[in-house]
DNA sequence: ACAGCATTTCAACTTTTGTTGAATTAACAT
DNA sequence: ATGTTAATTCAACAAAAGTTGAAATGCTGT
């Protein structure tokens, strides 16, 4: 005896599926239907370049460590040395999460004289709080 | 010859120093000299605990799964099985990432009936943009 | 109490991140 | 050119995060 199931996970992969169809609760389903349906959610997700952007500038938030140096020179500019010289890190570790806060596009470095001189960028002062 | 060194990373560790003392570009040295000197660097960065929370929420948000899944219960709650189907993740992997939004607080789950209905936070909201 | 479905948990494994110290590059002054 | 200090890069290693499939848990209805 074949039965039509109308559940939601035990759905074959490439079904289509309307919200209808699903077994869900209702306040769910009525939802669902009112933003037009399963595949309306598609237009609330942003493109994976998107989410790809937002989840690396979250990782490099993402790090006590980061977090501190990011706070340190929000309100002016500070060299290596001097970021150095408070956290106690090592040099190369440094680096690794100033590499990290860089690539993000939360900071930049600029040469003075012998010294790199980091500052946050516009990014970095529009999410850091 | 001791000579007494003014450089900023030549310095042992547990010397004191003073902004005055450290070899620095200019800029650098007079402002912090007018924040209060080298110490007064410690008032900007906020407290362990408040550092790891943030960072705990930050990671959370680190990863375009995450993201998608946040901004699919953003506008109206979804039971897993409906994110499921959206994102053709196995239910293991899901719920593991369910489970580290939840931690973050961004996200919170209630049982109606059979299924558990997934939900913003305030914190959430916050954050999510 | 038992069956059925939705969801989570667990333990083994794979992948990605972070750390370390040595070697390298960059800027500057002599 | 050479020496000096600041900062980065590299390769090897350590630690943390993510993935997988099987087993367990939690509801609900019978």
């Amino acid at each position: 005896m074949a039965q039509k199931k109308k559940s939601c996970c035990g759905i074959k992969e490439n079904d289509t599926i309307t919200a209808k169809e699903m077994d869900l609760p209702e306040q769910i389903q009525k939802e669902l239907e009112e933003i037009g349906g399963f595949e309306a959610l598609s237009d609330r997700v942003p493109s994976p370049r998107e989410l790809g952007v937002k989840s690396r500038v979250y990782h490099a938030l993402a790090d006590p460590l980061r977090l501190t140096i990011l706070y340190l020179i929000k309100d002016q500019p500070l060299c290596v040395c001097v970021i150095n010289r408070f956290t106690r890190l090592s040099g190369s570790k440094l680096s690794y999460h100033l590499n990290i806060l860089k690539e993000g596009g939360l900071i930049e470095g600029e040469y003075h004289g012998n010294w790199i001189i980091y500052s946050l960028t516009d990014t970095g002062r529009e999410y850091l709080r």
